[in-house]
DNA sequence: AATTAATAGTTGATTTTGTAACTAACAAGA
DNA sequence: TCTTGTTAGTTACAAAATCAACTATTAATT
């Protein structure tokens, strides 16, 4: 099993874009799963809610764009275990408006420090410029971010 | 919906990874998907078939950490469509090697070119140093390379 | 050699995802 | 008002992932 050509998987992005996901993904399921039997779609759900308070399913699914099948059954399964309650919209009674119970809000401040305890450590591999950098690259990649002008200008573009 | 409080799912690591990574992975997947049909474990099967020349199915699941029912499954569709052979090894039976057919190696060759290519536009986004450092931090992440002395010297540790 | 444990790979059952079709509610134009 | 079109969310069915059990073969232990 020798090296045939020049090509490196090892190098390719979206091989390790992939791998790196999947190694953090798993490695940070342990604690939303263990301990309240989450998945990952329903812990993006929480999270969200979490930190925005109120929000409808479309608006959940648009800012982590998650397609909405996943939203629903996530959020039906958060409602099951009264981590989540739902109101109809009363100006269009197509939408509802989804918030955390107590319970939904402890949980969330329980996984959220968790979280953040865990990205700490992710991030202490590298200097504070480079994680800055990494966070940086990865929005433009995950097409949250716009290419800066600053970017465009060390290409040479104009 | 106006943020509640600090925590910025868009900066948490695991996150912004998963998002990165399905969306190059989506956007690449256009080229293998359309022209050959494959799936994401077969184009990967493939790639390490067409870069490292013949393997068994444990160093492929070992070096990509696919699952090896994954890899089963994958390298029976390949063997099915002519792109993989098989051949029982003599001192143990119980594994075979696997190798492309000339109409797989033409694949890869074929796919390889594509991913070059994309992965150069991805890379295009910032600096030579910048893709460089993106590049090690993945694989930092990914588990793939060791936390370098240099990276821990510039933590303060010893 | 006979028994037990371990390994490479496959298969089957269950869970989760993906895609499409669906329901209910609203909106716009005739 | 009566289509026609659109949108929010759910449901049904197909595809894929996961986990456990299985076969065949080899290695280790007695």
């Amino acid at each position: 099993m020798t090296e045939k050509d020049d090509f490196s998987l090892q190098d390719f992005l979206p091989f390790l874009l992939n791998r790196a996901a999947e190694e953090s993904s798993l490695a940070f399921q342990a604690h939303y799963k263990n301990r309240y039997g989450m998945l990952r779609n329903e812990w993006r759900v929480l999270f969200h809610l979490g930190i925005f308070g109120q929000m409808t399913a479309k608006e959940i699914g648009e800012r982590a764009k998650i397609h909405k099948t996943k939203i629903s059954r996530a959020v039906a399964k958060l409602a099951a275990r009264r981590f989540v309650s739902r109101s109809r919209d009363e100006k269009d009674r197509r939408s509802e408006h989804l918030r955390l119970t107590p319970a939904g809000e402890a949980a969330y401040r329980d996984l959220r420090s968790q979280a953040q305890t865990y990205d700490a450590q992710l991030a202490q591999r590298f200097t504070p410029q480079e994680v800055a950098l990494l966070r940086h690259m990865l929005r433009q990649l995950a097409g949250i971010e716009a290419p800066s002008s600053h970017d465009a200008e060390q290409r040479g573009d104009r």
